[in-house]
RNA sequence: GGUGGGGUACCGAAGCGGCCGAACGGGCUCGCCUCGAAAGCGAGUGAGGGUUCACGCCCUCCGUGGGUUCAAAUCCCACCCCCACCGCCA
């Protein structure tokens, strides 16, 4: 949710902030809807006034004169009762509408309508060079015993897999890693609920937009989360918490479930598209003065930890029409896949400033006021994503795979070699 | 699933038809005291919204949604959530 207030006040660079998506529809609609509704709200609230003094009057009225003074107070009790639901409907009308207004993209988001105008930025690592022809990561997956598909598809369906042996152990070990370096950086490990309520849901800004993501469970209404993010934006939902507590970060750990709708034939083979996927994800509550630091900040820990699993990598700066409703900025980070000569999103980090916030109502005190606080997520690991770089970027001719040196002691092997 | 208790401001806790947006305590802020601090004393301190250049004025909010009434934190109905115990269970 954008601030209102700003519709009146400066719809004019709002507009010009939304044109960096391509436009938002319902902008102009809103506003209007916006004039009314404060038209219908002072009368109400004059006709309001009336009935309050006319009826707070009646206890120090002398008896005998009451009758005539609860019979004035009537009509008026009557007037609201006309006049209120009118005022229901205008407050409706527009939450419906305004649920929908995406975020304030930031001055430094590129123009454009599609992923075709994001920009790269820089690539970062060197690309491996080869001597042989190096196998793609389901069949390197397939052969290191590292992942199940086709047992996960018996069980499932389609984009289910059995992370197996190897693989496995290779999620402790990343999970773990990416925990262990945020846990220095001051975010607090935690395991968050996959379950929520709508408030969550709606709060972060998955819903109404991207409903068709999400998983429902119907019978309990509930809602399986595609990011931990949802579960930790909720934690302060309603909280107004110490401006000294600040930047409040938290390393999540959560199984992800994403529909994948629209995205049939896209990404079939391994562990690039799947409906369950586990990930470490970083989430800062901060002050909105500094926001912006912490979005760097966030960034800078997802390319260390890139480098120091040594996958070469390339950083992307969403156009405006690419971002998600709730995110102001988004920068992804893509490693490069040697044998699929592509690169692939594995990780994305998103200031979503206040809308976030102004939806779950995170507050902080400073001098006596109470201001929204920032919001910002960022993946620390994707596990699946980020099997699926090394795999491919640290193949060997012999069909063997090493593991980064920082990542040794984590997974207790230095190499995977193929089954036997 | 069963039984019982409970949701009031930053926290705790009273209030159970009429100046109650709410006593009291804690916390916090400011001031006094002090070399400084603690203790003590004094004052202040909820959120959201409308309107105004501003001072201010007004409206809404006591889990949520309905209802009764001129008037609801307070009475009625439904729902949600939390806690405790029992059952079941990783």
């Amino acid at each position: 949710m954008i601030d209102l207030k700003l519709l009146r006040d400066d719809l004019d660079s709002v507009r010009t902030a939304y044109d960096r998506r391509g436009g938002v529809p319902q902008l102009e609609e809103l506003a209007e809807l916006d004039k009314q509704r404060r038209q219908l709200l002072a009368e109400v609230e004059n006709v309001r006034a009336e009935h309050n003094s006319a009826s707070r009057s009646i206890a120090t009225t002398a008896p005998e004169n009451r009758p005539a003074a609860i019979a004035e107070a009537r009509v008026l009790a009557d007037r609201l009762k006309e006049l209120e639901p009118e005022l229901e409907r205008a407050e409706g009308e527009i939450a419906r509408v305004a649920g929908y207004l995406p975020n304030l993209p930031h001055e430094s988001v590129p123009q454009g309508s599609s992923e075709a105008e994001n920009v790269v930025e820089r690539e970062v690592g060197d690309k491996p060079l080869f001597d042989f022809e190096p196998l793609d990561h389901a069949t390197l997956g397939r052969q290191l015993g590292i992942f199940d598909a086709e047992r996960g598809a018996k069980t499932s369906g389609s984009r289910f897999v059995y992370l197996t042996g190897p693989g496995a152990i290779l999620e402790f070990a990343l999970t773990r890693f990416a925990v262990d370096l945020l846990g220095g950086r001051g975010f607090t490990p935690v395991i968050t609920p996959v379950l929520v309520r709508e408030r969550a849901m709606y709060g972060t800004g998955f819903f109404p937009t991207e409903e068709r993501e999400i998983y429902r469970i119907e019978r309990d209404d509930l809602y399986l989360t595609g990011t931990s993010e949802v579960a930790l934006a909720g934690m302060h939902a309603d909280e107004i918490v110490d401006a000294a507590e600040l930047p409040l970060r938290y390393a999540g750990f959560s199984t992800n479930f994403r529909r994948e709708a629209g995205t049939y034939g896209k990404d079939t083979q391994g562990l690039v598209r799947l409906h369950q996927f586990d990930k470490v994800e970083q989430f800062s509550y901060c002050h909105p003065d500094t926001s912006w630091e912490e979005y760097d900040f966030i960034l800078a820990n997802q390319e260390q930890l890139l480098q120091a699993l040594e996958i070469p990598y390339r950083v992307l700066v969403m156009c405006g029409g690419d971002l998600g409703p709730m995110a102001a900025k988004k920068i992804d980070h893509e490693a490069w896949l040697p044998a699929s000569d592509r690169f692939m999103e594995v990780t994305s980090a998103t200031n979503a400033t206040d809308y976030q916030a102004r939806r779950l109502q995170v507050r902080f005190r400073e001098g006596g006021k109470s201001r929204l606080v920032h919001t910002l997520n960022g993946t620390a690991c994707a596990i699946g994503r980020t099997i699926v770089a090394l795999l491919e970027n640290h193949q060997r001719a012999d069909g063997s795979v090493t593991i980064p040196k920082s990542l040794r002691p984590y997974a207790g092997f230095d190499v995977i070699d193929p089954k036997p």
